[in-house]
DNA sequence: TTGTACGCGTTATCAG
DNA sequence: CTGATAACGCGTACAA
C-alpha cells in the first residue's frame, strides 16, 4: 500500500533531476541556495527517507560501527556502550551492537555480520583473552579498538607477582603480535595503587587483596596494591585467590575464600578486591562471621558499576570512566585527527562511600573476643 | 587494496551464471545438487560474502528487528535483550539495538533510523508511557511488539486501590488506541499476589508495600498486595510511597521514606517492595535502623534482577521470565503462525533467599526495648 | 547551476 | 535445469 518515498518523487515533485535532489539533501554548494531549500523543503513535507542500502550499495560504505560485547545486561558494559552510542550518534554513525556471550562461535558470526554490513569500524569491549577475533577483524581490513583488552596470563606471573622476590617484567597488555590496533584502557595498575593508598591514608596497617582471575587487568590491579604497599613499606601482605570458575558459583567462592581467611585474622583489616562484584562477595562473607564494614573490615572495589552505591555499606571504588572509555575509542576510529589513535591509557577515580573507614584501633581488643565467641549469624548454607 | 569478493567472481570461476550462483546459495531445488554443491563449496572456498545492502535494496527487506530499550545497562533489560538475540538469531534475523535514554527525540530518532535500514519488525521493551513512539511506529506501517508497556497512571487511581473501599474498575494495560501492537506482559498482579502470599505464608501478619513511580506496573503490583491481603482478610494495610523524582535520588528517597515509616511501628514486619531497587533501598533502611532482615524484617522485591542474588542478604523475590519475554516477542513478531500474535501475560517465579523468614514472635518483646534504645549506626549522612 | 547516464551487488522474471 | 537481463535507490563523473 504505502509506496517507498525515494528521491524521484521529490525531484518530480519539484520539476528537477534526482541528481539535483541528491546534491541538495547533502548541502552540495554548487547547488543554488534557493533549490537546496525548495528540494530540503518538499523533502520532509513529504516524508522523504533515504534508504541506507542504497546508498551504502553505491558508496561501499556504511556508517555503521561494530561492536561486540560479552553481555549487554553487564552494568559496567552498558555504561560503555553508551558512551559509544553517545559519541557515534555525533559522528553520524550508528552502533550495530553484538553480544557475544563469551562464545567464540558467535563473536565469529559477529565477525560475519559486520562484513555483510560493511561495517569497517570495530569497537571489541573487555574482550576476555580471544586474540583470534581480533586478528580476523584486522585481516579483513576492518579498523578496530578495543577496550580494556584483556588476555589470559599465566598463574606463574601471579606468584611472582605475590611473592617477596623482585616484581618480574610484566608486560605490556595484549603485546606483541595485536599491532594495528588500537586499545583504550583503563589503568589497572594505578587503580590498584589508588584503591590501596586510600585504605593506607584511613590509617591501615593491615591489608589483604582478594585477586582475580587469570587475567591481565587482574595481574595489574594485584601489581598496584604491591607497589602501593611497597612504597609504604608494608610489603608483603597477603593475597586471596579462587579457582577461576564459571559465573554462577565464583561469588559463592570468593565469599568462601573471604570468610576462610578472615577466620585467621583479627580485626581491623583493609581489603582490595579485584573488582566490585568480588568486592560485594567479601561484604557477604563479613557480614556472615560478624565482621562489621566499615568498623572491622574496610572494603574497596574497583569499577563502580551502578550496582556500587546501592548496597549496603555502600561500596568505597575506583570508578573506570566508562563513558569516556566509549568515546574515546569511537573518537580513535572516526574521530578528527587530533584525537588519537595508537589507544591510550585512563585513570581511574576514587570514590569514598560507606565501605571504607579508618581502623577503629581502639574497640580492638575486646571486639576481638566478640568475634571469637559469636556464631557467624549466616552460617554456611 | 582487497577488493570485495561478489557473485560474479564466483560465477566466473566456475563458468556459471550469476543467476545460478543466487539460485544455488539459497538452496533454490530447481538448480542441480551437483551445482548446488559446487558453487557452495566455490563460495567459501573463496570467501565470499552476501552483501546485505545489495540484497535489501533488491527485496526491499532487511531482516533486521529493531530494537529499543531505554538503558542497555539495565540489568533486567539485559537479560530481556539477550532473549531476543537468541531468538531473532535461530530465525535469521539480527537486532538492531537502540537506547533511547527515556528521551523523546532519541526515540524518534531510533524510528528514522529503522526506517531507512528499512526494518519491519520492532520491539520496544519497557516504554515509559511514550504512546508517541508506537503509534508512529504501527502508522509507518511496522510490526510491533512491546515488552511490558508501562504507561501512566493517575493518581487517584492509586489512592483508590489504597483505600479500604471496593477496588476500582483498573483498565487493561495499554488499552484502547494501541491495538495493532501486541503486548507481551509480565503478571504484576500476580506477581504482587505471589510475593505476599510468600510473606503471609510464612506466618506474617503485619505488611507494608513500597509503591512505585505513577505507572502501570507499579498499580499492578499494589494491586497483587492488597488482593492477597484481601484474601487473607487483612486489608487494609499500610502502603509507601515517595515522590517521583528523576533517577538520581530516587533511591535515597525511598531509603528515607522507608525509614520513616520503620520508626512508626515495631518488628516483625513483612514489606512487598516495588520491584528489586526498591527493596534494596529497604534494607539499607532496615540496616539504618538497627532492624535485622529477615528476623525484623521480611523483604521481597520483584523482577530479580542479576544483582539480587548478590545483595547482603540476598534478596527473596519474584523473578520475571526475561528471556522468555523475549523470545516470545520475537516470536510473536517472526515466528511461525503457531506462535501468538496477540500478545500474551506470563507469570513470575518466587525466588526464596535470605531477606525473608518467618516473624521471629518470641524474641519481639524484648528486642523493641533493643530498638528504641540504640541509636542508628549510620545515621542520616 | 543543473541534467544525463551509469553502476554498485543482488534477486526475480522470462526465456531457453 | 540454467542463462540473460532488468530493476531496486542512490551518488557521481561528465556533459551542458
Amino acid at each position: 500500500m504505502s509506496e517507498r518515498v525515494t528521491m524521484k518523487h521529490v525531484a518530480a515533485a519539484l520539476g528537477v533531476s534526482t541528481a539535483t535532489v541528491s546534491r541538495s539533501l547533502r548541502g552540495d554548494p554548487t547547488i543554488s541556495l534557493a533549490t537546496r531549500r525548495a528540494v530540503q523543503e518538499m523533502a520532509d513535507r513529504v516524508q522523504y527517507r533515504p534508504l541506507a542500502a542504497a546508498r551504502r550499495l553505491r558508496t561501499q560504505s556504511s556508517s555503521l560501527i561494530g561492536v561486540v560485547v560479552q553481555s549487554l545486561g553487564d552494568g559496567y558494559v552498558g555504561e560503555v556502550v553508551l558512551g559509544i552510542q553517545r559519541r557515534a550518534r555525533d559522528l553520524g554513525y550508528q552502533p550495530l551492537f553484538f553480544a557475544s556471550e563469551g562464545r567464540e562461535d558467535l563473536e565469529a558470526e559477529a565477525l560475519e555480520v559486520f562484513l555483510s554490513e560493511q561495517v569497517s569500524e570495530f569497537i571489541a569491549v573487555s574482550p576476555t583473552a580471544r586474540p583470534r577475533l581480533l586478528r580476523q577483524a584486522v585481516e579483513e581490513g576492518l579498523h578496530v579498538a578495543v577496550i580494556n583488552l584483556d588476555t589470559e596470563v599465566e598463574q606463574d606471573l601471579f606468584d611472582a607477582v605475590e611473592s617477596a622476590l623482585a616484581i618480574p617484567e610484566v608486560t605490556a597488555p595484549g603485546s606483541a603480535d595485536l599491532d594495528e590496533i588500537c586499545n583504550i584502557a583503563f589503568d589497572d595498575v594505578a587503580a590498584g595503587v589508588l584503591a590501596t593508598a586510600h585504605l593506607a591514608d584511613l590509617g591501615h596497617r593491615s591489608f589483604v587483596h582478594l585477586r582475580g582471575p587469570h587475567v591481565r587487568s587482574s595481574l595489574h590491579r594485584l601489581l598496584g596494591y604491591r607497589q602501593a604497599l611497597e612504597a609504604l613499606g608494608r610489603w608483603p601482605q597477603p593475597v586471596l585467590s579462587t579457582t577461576d570458575s564459571a559465573e554462577p558459583q565464583v561469588q559463592e567462592e570468593r565469599e568462601a575464600a573471604v570468610a576462610k581467611f578472615l577466620r585467621t585474622c583479627s580485626p581491623p583489616l583493609a581489603m582490595v578486591a579485584y573488582d566490585d562484584l568480588s568486592a560485594i562477595a567479601a561484604l557477604r562473607a563479613a557480614h556472615g562471621l560478624g565482621w562489621r564494614v566499615p568498623e572491622d573490615l574496610s572494603v574497596v572495589g574497583i569499577d563502580d558499576i551502578p550496582f556500587a552505591a546501592y548496597m549496603n555499606p555502600a561500596l568505597t571504588t575506583v570508578a573506570q570512566p566508562t563513558h569516556e572509555l566509549g568515546a574515546i575509542a569511537v573518537d580513535a576510529l572516526l574521530g578528527a585527527p587530533e584525537t588519537q589513535r595508537r589507544g591510550c591509557m585512563l585513570d581511574g577515580r576514587l570514590v569514598v562511600r560507606e565501605s571504607t573507614a579508618a581502623p577503629a584501633a581502639v574497640a580492638n581488643a575486646h571486639r576481638r573476643a566478640d568475634l571469637n565467641s559469636v556464631e557467624a549469624p549466616m552460617g554456611a548454607d
